[in-house]
DNA sequence: CCAATTTTGTCAGTGACTGCCACTTCTGGC
DNA sequence: GCCAGAAGTGGCAGTCACTGACAAAATTGG
């Protein structure tokens, strides 16, 4: 309640003013609250930036936990992700991308915290990757015989390379449809699906029985 | 000079007690000079971090530079990495990263830190092989009909993968040789090379040629 | 040895963030 | 209604990263 009302003012503001113009005594001011009160609801003045984006992680997370355990990552990461995109509110999170690229634009600082934040979402999601390769000992690794950590380093690649891609969409995006930004994701998926059907997959394969 | 002295300093005292607890005071002190001119040195607290990252990142972008221009981008990506990996001081740079890695693990404003900057790097890297790319104008593109933009974003998920991957194996560097490091990075890179040749272009095919 | 330039220290100030304590507001049981 | 305890809030003083302005060295070049 507080806490989404002080979230909502902040971003306000820093889409106004610029981030580093706005203090934190202003937006709490703005929120009728105390300077102290504004670090009781977010621990850092830029806590409130990643208030919806951790809420969509989550959303993210349980879709690929949702995936069949044995998918190929690359594939349960593509489907994931669609799922994700057909559960949100595509114009309000295409607004919110918007206004945030606005405050980034004008803020190293912002732009710093956001990267950060992305590289922290791709070792979590990394990390599930990795318990559920684990969860599942046959895959077509018959074939392939690696260690433990070169798992990991290749499933962090992957997901490197997806959240890469999301960054590079973010940063570009412009007044284009939704669609047009969905047909994009599609293509890098298949352009740079990784060679090895343990990890990439077969995109043709079972794709009808999706949606 | 004073520069590699403070720096030096610093990254001992940050070693020894955390980076939290070390005030830029106490790096100045120890450098025997004044906080101000600590900043004259280092805009922030954390610049002193990055700045072997930062020179290590431009022998990475040189010897990408030095890349064939029709060469697929994923196979650059890893040709640069070996060179870069044979022109520097292995034990100096695994005794680094030990370092750090002690550091990090204590302080999350650290860790945080350092991702950001790997993204700002990724940046820079998938910006480069943006410049490749469009310098070239034909490779297997004939085949491939794909809007800027998707180029762009594709490219930037391979850096993506390539640095999440090197986080990754920074992450788990124990005392392992670097000969075994080494054949990580190279299982991984075939591991998850592109399917589409445009961008993972032919492993086998002129290996030789290049030692 | 002097003048111009560069480097450094001092000082005062801003803004993010924290710990501490007192004060208000809510809550459930009598 | 009342009251004890819990939860939320504000005020305040303090730390630390960082900045601008100016003066005091230190360095350089002639």
């Amino acid at each position: 309640m507080v806490r989404e009302r002080i979230c909502a003012l902040a971003i306000e503001l820093f889409a106004e003013r610029g981030y580093d113009e706005t203090t934190v005594d202003d937006i709490a001011r703005a929120a009728g609250v105390s300077e102290r009160t504004f670090f009781r609801y977010f621990g850092t003045k830029d806590e409130v930036l990643f208030l919806h984006a951790d809420a969509e992680i989550e959303l993210l997370l349980g879709a690929l936990s949702a995936r069949p355990m044995d998918e190929a990552p690359w594939l349960s990461l593509q489907r994931a992700l669609e799922v994700l995109l057909d559960s949100v509110d595509h114009d309000e999170v295409l607004q919110r991308a918007r206004t945030f690229k606005r405050i980034n634009e004008r803020s190293p600082h912002v732009m710093t915290r956001q990267l950060a934040h992305a590289s922290v979402v791709q070792q979590r999601v990394g990390d599930l990757l990795w318990e559920r390769w684990c969860a599942h000992p046959d895959r077509g690794r018959a074939d392939f015989d690696a260690a433990p950590a070169d798992i990991q380093v290749i499933l962090r690649s992957l997901v490197g390379a997806v959240l890469a891609m999301l960054n590079q969409l973010l940063s570009q995006i412009e007044d284009e449809p939704l669609e047009h930004q969905l047909r994009l994701v599609r293509t890098a998926f298949d352009a740079i699906r990784p060679g090895h059907p343990a990890f990439g997959g077969f995109p043709g394969g079972d794709s009808e029985t999706l949606r």
